[in-house]
DNA sequence: AATTATTGTAACCACAAAAGTTACGGAGGT
DNA sequence: ACCTCCGTAACTTTTGTGGTTACAATAATT
């Protein structure tokens, strides 16, 4: 499956309207970071903003956090994006005239659910401050590295 | 694109040559239950051939199990039949030139991968002999609740 | 031995979900 | 007035799935 990247790429703009808030930031700019296209990023910027997570700034007109980022979470964003599709993906069309076919759904589901949710209490356990803090330290580490060498 | 049922059909599969050993299955007959076509059946008896989880019954032709059902994870299936596809996918065209494009990538795989193990240890708590007991049971209970009403 | 049933594969097709693209009206700043 | 950018809709492209067709090989049945 062309597996979706909408929930990498929301956390990657939420970091980046983060780390370069004092430049003048258009959905070209952040497309460009992504390596997408401007009309992605909007999109992508329309769901935060209806989300209540991101709003435009009343002086730069940048996007900028609603809310702290320490008050939001990876699951939360995770659920705006993806929260539709899930994880594991029960097949629907089985024979409800057979042992195996009329139940199958009913065990996996729970088995599936209980899974589910142990990835997505992972999520909720980073913040995007946390996402931003790593980020500011890895690329120090690597410029760092850079200039070592 | 359409989702994987890869992993339900393939857990689907099992159970019914379980469940039904005693009766001549071929992989017309698993299609039925899964509700598929008999190549789709064959394609997925041959991964778990292959890996040594299913192998022909020399009297009946059947399709057995290789290995006790209580010693096959829902884990080692996921492995089996889905085990290159990421829970979480990441976009890997991010921009190198920029500090969030730079490192987004190290740091969403940190965390991707804790997030995904956590749902693999719930799959590898559950064995194929529980998946085949909770079907039973299930069938037991709605098989009551018919006749009494 | 001939016939029938079934398997194991390969090659190809159809479908659907996601992202990318084009287009354009509207809002705001200069 | 002009330019930039946003928001949104409509359309196209891409690509992993499952489904289909086809057929040689194997085994059971007569």
């Amino acid at each position: 499956m062309r597996v979706s990247t909408k929930f990498s790429d929301t956390i990657h703009l939420l970091a980046f309207i983060s780390v370069y808030q004092n430049i003048h930031i258009t959905s070209a700019v952040i497309a460009t970071s992504i390596n997408t296209s401007p009309v992605v990023v909007r999109r992508l910027i329309g769901t935060l903003k209806e989300a209540g997570v991101v709003m435009t700034d009343a002086e730069t007109h940048n996007p900028i956090f609603a809310k702290s980022p320490d008050e939001i979470t990876l699951l939360d964003v995770y659920l705006l994006t993806e929260g539709h599709t899930p994880l594991f993906a029960l097949d629907k069309e089985t024979n409800p005239l057979c042992i195996v076919g009329a139940n199958i759904q009913d065990v996996l589901t729970e088995i599936y659910h209980d899974a589910e949710t142990a990835a997505l209490m992972e999520l909720d356990r980073h913040t995007m401050q946390d996402v931003i803090d790593r980020l500011l330290t890895a690329d120090k580490v690597k410029k760092a590295q850079a200039a070592s060498a």
